[in-house]
DNA sequence: GAACCGATTTCCT
DNA sequence: GGAAATCGGTTCT
């Protein structure tokens, strides 16, 4: 379909395995890969950080579990997870293997097949709403096509949808550029801008400092970071 | 086996 | 600003 298309260079997943504040800045701006029937590719403006067993805020607080294993494997890796029941998180696996750490993927800005992101938003929403009214569905509809390509991905949950992260991708190698999903760097010379910082989203059930710690990172003023 | 809660999103008051 | 949808994980009984 995109016969024009060049992969850029693939990320330099060194950096991953570095500690995860300098990693995050490291990613933002990186590009975000999905091939296979079509081509998606979306840049990262947005991701929080989740740092070792001790983080009460993080996944790996209560150790080692089934769902969070990849999170103390090597860096570069995805973990993926269902959260509320309804929505997949994706997570780029940071820091030395054996130390669970990685970072959220919070929101991306879309660059290229933005219509086959819409389609993935549209599928995914179709399955959740499919025990409801017909009414509601033709409403999703209607405002999924009038929905800005800034707004797509402005989530971690959307941003599943979007580029069709499920539990398929758990633990898929987001370094190696022959995956369905990859990492790539940004073009040489492209400007990033400022990085903000802030305390992360949804993590009330964390005691403090963990609540306040601002490990959340997105490019300033960018219109695709989340709300 | 049951109760409680969650790294979200959307809709309604 | 609050609630609902929905299911896997954690922590009890």
């Amino acid at each position: 379909v995109l016969a024009g298309y060049r992969p850029g260079k693939p990320f330099p997943c060194r950096l991953l395995a570095s500690d995860s504040l300098t990693a995050a800045r490291s990613l933002l701006g990186a590009r975000l890969v999905r091939k296979g029937d079509g081509i998606r590719v979306g840049r990262i403006v947005e991701v929080e950080a989740y740092i070792g067993q001790d983080d009460l805020a993080s996944h790996a607080r209560f150790g080692r579990t089934r769902r969070n294993a990849v999170m103390f494997g090597p860096s570069g890796v995805a973990y993926v997870y269902l959260v509320y029941g309804m929505y997949n998180c994706l997570n780029v696996v940071t820091e030395a293997n054996g130390r669970p750490a990685a970072l959220l993927v919070r929101a991306v800005e879309p660059l290229l097949g933005m219509e086959l992101m819409r389609q993935a938003r549209l599928s995914a929403s179709e399955a959740r709403l499919a025990r409801r009214s017909s009414d509601r569905r033709e409403r999703e509809r209607a405002r999924l096509r009038a929905l800005p390509d800034d707004a797509l991905a402005s989530g971690p949950g959307l941003v599943c949808d979007c580029f069709s992260i499920g539990p398929a991708e758990d633990a898929l190698d987001l370094c190696d550029p022959a995956s369905t999903l990859c990492l790539g760097e940004a073009p040489r010379g492209e400007s990033r801008g400022g990085i903000s910082s802030g305390p992360r989203i949804g993590i009330g059930y964390a005691p403090e400092p963990w609540l306040s710690r601002p490990w959340r990172f997105w490019l300033t003023g960018n219109p695709a970071v989340s709300r």
